[in-house]
DNA sequence: TGGATTATTGCAAACGTTTGCATTAAATTA
DNA sequence: TAATTTAATGCAAACGTTTGCAATAATCCA
């Protein structure tokens, strides 16, 4: 057992002669502690090879410095971006992240918050499940007062701080979009209602063929988990029976790509058949070819609040009371080839205020 | 303060007229606790919504359940598919898995093996900088006996646990086919020669070349960083005077990728007039045109061993005694559209042995 | 029925910190 | 110089578990 290696405090307290409590105020920086005995102490610190133990400070202090993260995957282009951006951040305050991926599965998402609520972080960040419709798994962290943000896919009726992005904005925008471009049948490709996402694009893309006086089809609008072999059945599907739809809003960028190959394999043209929009801004939608149109999430800035909001939570400027809360992040349209242009031939543009 | 509502064993203990030992044992399932106390006892730990504590535990046992994992970013292809898979692996096995960037510094790479370590985490895993050529940071890992296994970007002559992919092959696999298609004039952009990765690979390329009796020239060699813009300035500098190259080997695939988008640039045909191979197989490969040829990495393979290794060692049936070992995973080169077909006409087949 | 065995439970120390309060030493003031 | 203030340090409890050992209760066998 090597492990008797291990130096601690008392060591250094009995090499200098000085009690633990002067060793530990003397490593903090406590104001009462003469520079000279922090310097000493400190030196012997090093020379002692001497490594905090955080887990005895957690412990006492009821505080881990550690931040629990759980996301559906970060094998995903969105959810590892917000990752990444919360982790360097983070790790700028002096906070370890522990990331955790559900796999979209609600039992695994609850087990998740078991562990890090017993691994005491000191706050969670939750992008929920495709499936999550319950939320009290979370009433630990919530009735304990311990910071909570939810982020992207965020809970609806749960009594917490949310932070996400205007996808009635990003459906309206998207739709509205193709149908500029001269777009008359559009089809959308959803995620699963039970997803506020994808409820609130389905939203906006319906108030923009409503704004536009186009008729909602039923039938127009597919609901699926996003996946590149879903997207590619329902692209069998949609164009199994003629008419073909002229416009596709996808909800995601895989689904955006795969339809585009589809096209492709069943020689209809992109965009001059057929118009493509997807979500996300996925890097992959401008190293295709014909590039895809997407709308971008800002990543970078949700990352950011997410990680600022909840350092005001954790240093108690906000108001740590579970109180409801909504930060919307903008979008943006992203317009590429594959929305370029008019409707095919013959087609005149629709004139539009 | 709400936190007076955490519930601890001593309140199951108070409530039952139990000691805390005897609450502790019925939770750990000891074997001489009746079946009765341990129903009871865990009956009215769920009636108080008691949660166990996992650093008192872990002060007490001196685990954390937690394993550390460096890696330069998250949000490549890569390493992110290896985080994901020893996340889900480790997740099996009770394990947290904190996630950490060095961002390619050194010197963050250095601060998080400190802090991991001040976490107790009971192994460490990790993919090291490109430019980390000084390993002592790891020495607190090493000398304490607690489990370190190094992937893909692994230290030379450190006495350490190593799985990495077999990129000497990898190098002479993907230039040896550039030859069998034709090319005699291949270059190769390498990452750093810091970084063993590269130097492998570069190796394998060097050792194709000379089987096949083609030369080596200094001057087709580049090491650089792999981002999109560097490969993007190479290409300029490639293209800027005859002769052209006709097979390009990169060591990354967005490195390969925007090489391909550059020759279309300047009307360049892959592969009829250049050839491109890539390193990695990331999923973009696919969905480019021409679809990119590269060497996949069995990232899955990987990671599973890993873990693997990593148990082996906290169970304690691996020795733990610090000593080299490497394993080396296979890699398979998967041919596409960018490295098909013959040389431009003209040219004649190499017949091959 | 009594002694021996076995099955349960409890006591108390330990893990490595931090911190309120008490104590001592040093500096200041009258 | 004595009294008072200020600066620096030490004592001991606490955080919530786990576990070796001791103690008690239950069971068994002759």
């Amino acid at each position: 057992m090597s492990k008797r290696t291990e130096k601690t405090i008392v060591d250094i307290a009995e090499e200098l002669q000085l009690s633990v409590s002067t060793v530990s105020r003397a490593l903090n920086d406590h104001p009462n502690i003469s520079a000279r005995t922090k310097e000493r102490v400190k030196k012997t610190a090093r020379k002692l090879g001497y490594r905090p133990n955080a887990l005895a400070a957690g412990l006492r202090n009821n505080k881990s410095k550690t931040i629990g993260l759980i996301v559906p995957r970060i094998s995903m282009f969105f959810p590892a971006t917000i990752s990444t951006i919360i982790q360097n951040k983070l790790q700028e305050f002096g906070y370890n992240l522990i990331i955790c991926q559900s796999n979209d599965s609600y039992e695994q998402e609850v087990a998740l918050v078991n562990t890090l609520y017993s691994a005491r972080v000191d706050g969670l960040v939750v992008s929920t499940t495709l499936y999550t419709t319950d939320f009290s798994h979370f009433d630990v962290f919530r009735d304990n007062n311990i910071p909570l943000v939810f982020f992207d896919r965020v809970p609806k009726d749960y009594n917490v701080k949310v932070i996400k992005g205007d996808d009635y904005r990003g459906g309206y925008i998207g739709t509205t979009h193709l149908i500029e471009k001269g777009c008359k049948d559009i089809v959308h490709i959803s995620g699963p209602l039970t997803c506020c996402l994808y409820s609130d694009r389905v939203a906006g893309y319906k108030s923009a063929l409503q704004e536009f006086k186009l008729p909602f089809k039923k039938s127009r609008v597919f609901y699926q988990e996003l996946t590149k072999e879903n997207a590619w059945q329902t692209c069998e599907k949609i164009f199994s029976q003629k008419p073909y739809p002229d416009g596709i809003f996808a909800s995601n960028d895989t689904t955006a790509i795969t339809i585009s190959e589809y096209c492709r394999s069943i020689h209809l043209r992109v965009p001059e058949d057929v118009k493509i929009v997807g979500y996300s801004n996925d890097p992959r939608t401008e190293i295709v070819s014909p590039a895809v149109s997407s709308v971008d999430q800002y990543p970078g800035m949700m990352g950011e609040r997410v990680v600022a909001v909840l350092m005001e939570m954790i240093n108690g400027r906000q108001t740590a009371v579970p109180r409801y809360s909504q930060e919307i992040i903008p979008i943006q349209l992203i317009e590429r080839q594959s929305s370029a242009g008019k409707v095919k031939a013959g087609k005149k543009k629709l004139s539009l205020s």
